[in-house]
RNA sequence: GCGGGCGUAGCUCAAUGGUAGAGUAUCAGCCUUCCAAGCUGAAUGUUGUGGGUUCGAGUCCCAUCGCCCGCUCCA
């Protein structure tokens, strides 16, 4: 869908004229589907990176039951044993085998191209059998009927009985009868492509030599390692349950058509958690990191009604997933929604998968309740429980169980993306001369601005730079800050609102103590949004600002 | 992958098939007491790339790459 394409465009280019993205390798011709961050850019995302690891990981808010929630991270490889996308289920859900029409265009995925046939010889048999394609559906076995209800009967009418049609997908029709199949869209025969897999993991391999031994894979999500390394943070950091593992990092995925700046890229960084709990509390959890997550964006700016909580429909959940909510951005490319982050009620299905499939015990055990149990056993005066006794009963939940999984799981490129659009803001104001100019800001919280406070000396003499560039120096040591001494002040204003930076603090005749000042010592603050300006003491403007920035 | 559009200086755009230019931004200097276009000077291009037609191609033709829009796809 459209969206507002000219908004989109004058991001993009002050995006690239500023500094935050350029296309990857660019003197090259560019590469479709990755991009870079540049000198603003890389500031921008770190922000959003430490703001996301401060506020989950170092301190995270309290739980539901009001006690401090149990957070540690992780840094996983990108590249694991092949086996781990096995067990996830990527290695075979992440490929689907897709056919194409030549006639028409259209292209559909095999295993949801349904065709239709009288006999079942039209399948396994020769050509000549093959004539008996009458049609095909796209979608599931029941719709495709559905669909065509009209034809069935007919068909049914003329065979005399009802169960008399062959229904198999595209990938079931021997390729030399692949001919005679009726394109689902335009009906026509003889137009469709032999089935190609669109393999939407990126393949590489381990080790010098290209053989088939030596494949593997750049992770298509962080959440695995969370996985693979869950029996490691367990046996090593005392974490007891419910708690979670949080990573920040890069995930790959060839996707088919990557559009929309970064929006949809190859190669992008994720910020998980998975948050693991005892099954009845699970429902608890998942509505506590649902609003958590969803409150984060909003509290870091992204407060407009473009940013939506929606909670997914039962027929969108994944078969093993109980629930899942989805935060939702209105991008200025789309007229609709788009997806930040999504928050899932994952079951026990990752932690079973790979117990199953590495033959590792991943089961937890509640060392405190067992004791408890025994101690309770013992106040009561009864028997001893005999070794096999307890190891049946410490064997199974709730002693012994497979926690639940909570997985925010959110897009740093992605976020990244939804501040730059909320931060933009245009407004008209009079220039020096009268004539109305647009002003072009970027209107960042103050933790997310890549650049904190720009330090500007009102002239170029007087001493004016020196006091300057001092301050400047003195407020690196805290947080990112500019000093820029060349042009008119509302330019370089100008050139800092673009950037985003928050304050502009000006050196001016007062600061230095000029004979007519009326506020010998203090320098001017400037407001970035409401462009009104405060008279701080130069002694302190650089706590004035860490208040103001929270750093 | 398909269809349509666009590629000239960092950016915005000029240039009948005949010497590639302007504005802006950048840099150096001057001038400047608060909201981008004051003065002087400097630097800036294999016209996306590769072929072809032509005495001569930014311009015409072909191919290719990239971007934008639509379709398709999006575990």
């Amino acid at each position: 869908m459209p969206g507002d394409v000219a908004f989109m465009e004058k991001l993009v280019a002050l995006c690239k004229r500023r500094g935050f993205i350029f296309p990857s390798s660019e003197i090259y011709g560019g590469i479709n589907g990755f991009w870079d961050y540049g000198p603003l850019g890389v500031e921008l995302k770190r922000n959003i990176k430490n703001a996301w690891w401060q506020d989950m990981v170092v301190n995270p808010p309290n739980g539901p039951d009001g006690n401090e929630i149990q957070m540690v991270g992780l840094d996983c490889s990108i590249i694991m044993n092949p086996k781990v996308w096995v067990a996830s289920g990527h290695a075979t859900g992440f490929s689907d085998p897709m056919v194409d029409c030549k006639a028409c265009k259209a292209r559909f995925r095999a295993d949801q191209f349904r065709v239709v046939a009288l006999t079942a010889d039209a399948f396994s048999d020769t050509a000549a059998g093959s004539q008996t394609f009458v049609f095909s559906g796209y979608g599931a076995r029941d719709e495709v009927l559905e669909a065509n209800r009209k034809k069935v009967e007919k068909i049914a009418k003329a065979q005399g009985g009802d169960n008399v049609l062959e229904i198999r997908t595209f990938l079931d029709v021997r390729p030399s009868a692949r001919a005679f199949v009726p394109c689902p869209e335009c009906e026509q025969r003889g137009h469709l492509t032999d089935p190609r897999s669109f393999n939407l993991m990126f393949k590489t391999f381990v080790g010098a030599m290209e053989d088939a031994s030596a494949e593997a894979w750049l992770r298509p999500e962080t959440a695995q390692g969370i996985f693979a390394n869950y029996k490691n943070v367990l046996d090593t950091s005392r974490v007891k349950i419910p708690f979670g593992i949080a990573q920040i990092g890069k995930a790959f995925r060839n996707e088919i058509n990557p559009r929309n700046y970064t929006f949809r890229s190859r190669e992008f960084e994720q910020m998980e958690i998975e948050y693991f709990c005892r099954d009845e509390d699970s429902m608890k959890w998942y509505e506590f990191w649902r609003t958590t997550r969803y409150q984060w964006y909003v509290g870091l700016g992204l407060k407009s009604e473009k940013l939506r909580l929606r909670d997914q429909t039962k027929e969108e959940l994944a078969h093993y997933s109980r629930a899942c909510a989805d935060i939702e951005y209105l991008f200025p490319f789309s007229d609709e929604h788009q997806e930040l982050e999504g928050c899932a009620h994952r079951g026990c299905f990752d932690l079973t998968q790979h117990m199953q499939h590495s033959g590792a015990d991943l089961n937890y055990f509640e060392e405190e309740l067992w004791a408890k149990f025994l101690a309770e056993r013992k106040a009561r005066g009864e028997p001893e429980l005999t070794k096999d006794q307890k190891s049946e009963i410490a064997g199974k939940p709730p002693y012994r169980y497979l926690p639940t999984v909570i997985e925010p799981s959110a897009g740093a490129d992605r976020a990244t993306l939804a501040f730059l659009c909320e931060a933009y803001t245009e407004d008209q104001k009079p220039d020096a001369k009268g004539a109305m100019q647009t002003r072009v800001y970027m209107r960042f919280h103050p933790r997310l601005a890549p650049i904190k406070a720009a330090f500007l000396p009102l002239v170029n003499k007087d001493g004016m730079p020196e006091l300057a560039e001092k301050l400047y120096r003195d407020a690196k040591k805290h947080f990112n800050a500019f000093y820029d001494d060349s042009g008119a002040i509302g330019r370089r204003y100008y050139r800092q609102d673009e950037a985003g930076t928050p304050y502009c603090v000006t050196i001016d005749g007062d600061t230095i103590g000029a004979t007519n000042a009326q506020h010998p010592g203090t320098v001017t603050i400037r407001d970035r949004d409401t462009l009104e300006q405060v008279r701080v003491n130069h002694t302190r403007v650089i706590d004035w600002l860490r208040e103001k920035i929270g750093v």
